[in-house]
RNA sequence: GCUCGGGUGGCGGAAUGGUAUACGCGGAGGUCUCAAAAACCUCUGGCCCCUGCGGCCGUGCGGGUUCGAGUCCCGCCCCGAGCACCA
């Protein structure tokens, strides 16, 4: 491995003991333990800092470096709010439900009971090894009963709430790992985790409402501190759309059948040629004719058979679909016009049913042109001659043509125009749609909280009393999902009879499990309170250290994660658990890891043991490097070429301060170069900008050393804080043999001095026609007449500036440009 | 197709509309050494007359705005991520 050629520095030298990180790093990693150091008061905290991490799944692999780069980004943003005064909790916890330990598990063999406490053993050393600022007092895991207790709480919230239901509904069954998928877990018709297509099945399954709270999940998103990229994705996650439902009348049937179709374009009504119903939607039986029976049945089946994600998935797909028979009348022309059923309409979304206007839109366009549909034009742009014929649809802005009164109106103006002239006559109603679906949280899986509910043949569904809470997860040895789409804990009667907590009848227990985005989506709230048993969390506790301050992960987590804990915040909020309705003050998204440009993954063998690197360079050099790589919002490519850069400034800046010299003064300039880096690091580490701070400390240190002088203590002794969030245990090591007391992370941010750090003279750059043509040195505060002055005197300025400029432009403090 | 990010030396990357390439890696030369490693010092975008403190060209491509554009505007190309028949 490239890994074993690259040179170790050895920075041995007479007289100074070597930078050794195994040494003082395992000796810092106990003294923080035995110190409590970074155990905080929670109830004594003056100035409460909530630093939170997205807590890892603790595969057996072990730690990954991707989960490393957001701990240590989260870290050190963690230990500078610390160095600034604040008390920074800094929990850990452990993901552990959920398919994939179960599927693990399944492989080796060995009980999840048995694997996980052994997968967290080793997540805990390596994360101790790596020198977070973590509690671990409070560590929580998901499938603590203790933990999980709370999690089947929040379900019974949800449902005292109203918020959870059962229905039964097509779903994304994966036929190897035989379960539910949510639709973010299916990634183009294939199981996000095993890559098997997925089919279609019919289901009872508990959802949450979580489409009651999206005017809200998106109206919170314009005050929310969040990184914009994960706020767009919300937004189009959520996928709010303005328009109309529109009610088409079918004079020849019942008066029962009016259809009502969802637009976003009732200004084009006057071109809706035909309509569209999915092939599921529950009128089609009592429209459709005698004699077109046979037909419309057959598509149906057809397309009942389809599973549900490749009907939504595959693209360029040929339009299909069948004339029911039947007419309904276009509430704006009259007319009568043919009803059709397609799958490309999806019943999920709007109303089921469409009105489909050909000439301006590109699905309907194609439909209509494979059946032979008419097709009329109602909007025209600038120019455009309405005398032709559409030879495409035509999307784009315009006036109505051919829509009688509203012809020559702006599109924009005649969708609030037609809707509120079909309003009047009972046609229409301005409605927002969103294509958020309900949240499914069934899992028909072994690995997971059990949903308390029971159930009863004469009392229904009935929620388990809280008392009886938590509905601990038997511990049974046939965990083995099968294909009857049931969980493995229905074998067992054993567990599910229970009495109904109603009557007292039998009764039978829920036997799936919820979803593992449901424990995340409030274990925030149980860090405070992990000691206590009798609330889920600590209400004196959680006004003073919630909304969490900060909370750093990565954007997959963007539209899951991040918005079902918002909704779960919500719901806790409006029924008075919390004070506040978001859950994280901050939220900043970091970028990813790749290594020679592609995803790390085991197949292609450029997985980055952080054992091995660790082992080789110390933590803090690890660290140092992880976030030197890149700007961290952004990520970037790991090299093992690079880290040796960052671990030759930490040799520099060990010898350094053991060699300093603690009499005589220190140099100006170097103090000038010292408080500007003061300044540079306390900016950008809050910005997360990492990179750009630990080049300024290179920067200091180059400044520093430089002509091998020897530093002065008073040069070096302030560098020892600037450095300590990112490697905290030679910061530690060196605050201590500088004769610092206590911890470096309770000493405080050295104090930045503006008149220390001013440069008196500094180099003014000379342009003439905007181009660099010589730089002179003047004072800084120089007047523009001085600065052209002595730039004319510079000779290859007075060569090309002969005449009386036509223009001067000065910038103060960085040019003057000489327009001739 | 849509929505977000990105395209800057040999490489990772820096740059409130104002010195493009900070910092690091790599490379070249040197100091120390019997030698090597380490450490330290100097140089390191391309081209031209190496005659200078010289000139020209350079941030994916083509235009534009500006005294001045990597940065702003218009039109493209390429790469990455996410979404996807959402009416």
């Amino acid at each position: 491995m490239t890994l074993s050629t690259l040179p170790v520095p050895d920075p041995a030298s007479p007289g100074t003991p070597a930078y050794d990180p195994a040494a003082i790093e395992g000796k810092w990693q106990s003294r923080w333990r035995s110190d409590g150091t970074n155990t905080p008061d929670l109830r004594g905290a003056d100035r409460p800092f909530y630093q939170l991490m997205m807590f890892p799944y603790p595969s057996a692999e072990g730690l990954h470096v991707g989960n490393l780069y957001a701990f240590t980004g989260n870290d050190i943003h963690g230990r500078f709010q610390r160095l600034l005064g604040r008390t920074v909790f800094e929990p850990m916890g452990f993901d552990a439900f959920g398919i994939h330990s179960e599927n693990y598990a399944l492989k080796q063999g060995i009980h999840p009971n048995e694997l996980i406490p052994r997968n967290i053993e080793n997540f805990r050393r390596q994360l101790r090894r790596a020198g977070l600022m973590l509690d671990w007092s409070r560590e929580l895991s998901t499938t603590d009963p203790a933990f999980y207790k709370w999690t089947q709480w929040v379900f019974l919230k949800l449902l005292e709430r109203g918020l959870a239901y059962k229905k039964k509904a097509a779903v994304n069954w994966c036929p190897l790992d035989k379960t539910v998928l949510a639709n973010e877990q299916v990634i183009d018709g294939r199981c996000e985790r095993c890559g098997t297509t997925v089919e279609q099945r019919q289901l009872e399954q508990w959802f949450f409402r979580i489409t009651d709270y999206a005017p809200r999940l998106l109206g919170n998103l314009e005050w929310i501190d969040w990184s914009d990229s994960t706020k767009t994705a919300q937004r189009n996650w959520i996928g709010e759309s303005d328009g109309a439902e529109v009610v088409f009348a079918v004079p020849a049937s019942s008066a029962e059948s009016r259809i009502r179709v969802f637009t976003t374009r009732p200004d084009t009504i006057f071109g809706a040629t035909y309509l569209v119903l999915a092939p599921e939607h529950p009128l089609v039986d009592a429209l459709t004719p005698a004699d077109h029976r046979a037909e419309v049945t057959a598509y149906r089946e057809r397309a009942s058979k389809q599973d549900v994600v490749s009907r939504k998935v595959v693209t360029d797909r040929e339009k299909t679909g069948v004339f029911t028979g039947a007419y309904a009348e276009n509430p704006a022309t009259g007319e009568p016009i043919p009803i059709w059923i397609a799958d490309y309409v999806l019943m999920e979304y709007g109303t089921g049913a469409i009105m489909a206007v050909p000439g301006h839109d590109e699905r309907d366009w194609e439909f209509a042109a494979k059946f032979g549909l008419p097709i009329v034009r109602v909007v025209a742009g600038q120019a455009e001659s309405t005398e032709e014929p559409l030879a495409a649809p035509y999307t784009g802005d315009g006036s109505l043509v051919g829509s009688g009164r509203f012809d020559g109106m702006p599109v924009d103006e005649a969708k609030r125009a037609v809707t509120a002239w079909l309003a009047d006559r009972g046609a229409a109603t301005p409605v927002v749609n969103y294509r958020l679906h309900d949240w499914c949280i069934s899992r028909q899986r072994y690995w997971g909280p059990p949903i308390p509910v029971i159930y009863c043949d004469a009392c229904g569904v009935q929620p388990v009393p809280e008392r009886d809470l938590p509905v601990l997860l038997p511990d049974i040895a046939d965990f083995r999902p099968d294909d009857s789409g049931v969980s493995p804990l229905a074998r067992h009667a054993e567990w599910y009879r229970v009495p109904c907590p109603a009557c007292g009848r039998d009764g039978r227990r829920e036997t799936d499990v919820s979803d593992t985005f449901l424990d995340s989506a409030w274990y925030f709230l149980r860090y405070t309170s992990t000691d206590l048993d009798d609330q889920p969390f600590d209400p004196e506790l959680t006004r003073k250290w919630l909304p969490v301050d900060s909370y750093i992960g990565g954007n997959e987590h963007a539209v899951l994660h991040l918005l079902y804990t918002r909704f779960v915040t919500m719901v806790l909020h409006d029924m008075g658990y919390l004070p506040f309705e978001e859950p994280f003050t901050r939220f900043r998204a970091h970028g990813h890891i790749v290594r020679d440009g592609a995803k790390m993954s085991k197949t292609k063998g450029n997985v980055v043991n952080p054992d091995v690197y660790m082992e080789q360079w110390g933590a803090d050099a690890f660290r140092m490097y992880l976030m030197f790589l890149g700007p961290f919002e952004e990520g970037g490519d790991f090299r093992d070429s690079g880290i040796s850069g960052v671990r030759r400034f930490l040799d520099r800046l060990w010898k350094s301060a053991l060699e300093c010299d603690g009499e005589g003064e220190p140099s100006p300039a170097v103090m000038r170069k010292l408080h500007q880096t003061i300044k540079k690091v306390g900016d950008d580490t809050p910005r997360l900008s990492f990179n750009t701070a630990i080049a300024a400390m290179m920067e200091y240190m180059n400044v520093l050393r430089s002509g091998e002088r020897t530093p002065n203590r008073a040069e070096v002794a302030p560098l020892v804080p600037l450095v300590a969030p990112y490697a905290p245990h030679v910061a530690e090591e060196l605050w201590e043999r500088l004769g610092g007391e206590g911890s470096v992370f309770d000493a405080g941010w050295p104090a930045y001095d503006a008149a220390l750090a001013a440069e008196e003279r500094f180099e003014l750059v000379v342009q003439v026609n905007g181009k660099v043509r010589g730089r002179i040195a003047v004072p800084r505060d120089v007047t523009q007449e001085d600065a052209l002055a002595a730039a004319l005197a510079d000779q290859t300025i007075a060569r090309l500036v002969t005449g009386p400029p036509k223009k001067v432009i000065f910038v103060p403090g960085r040019l003057l440009n000489i327009v001739v």
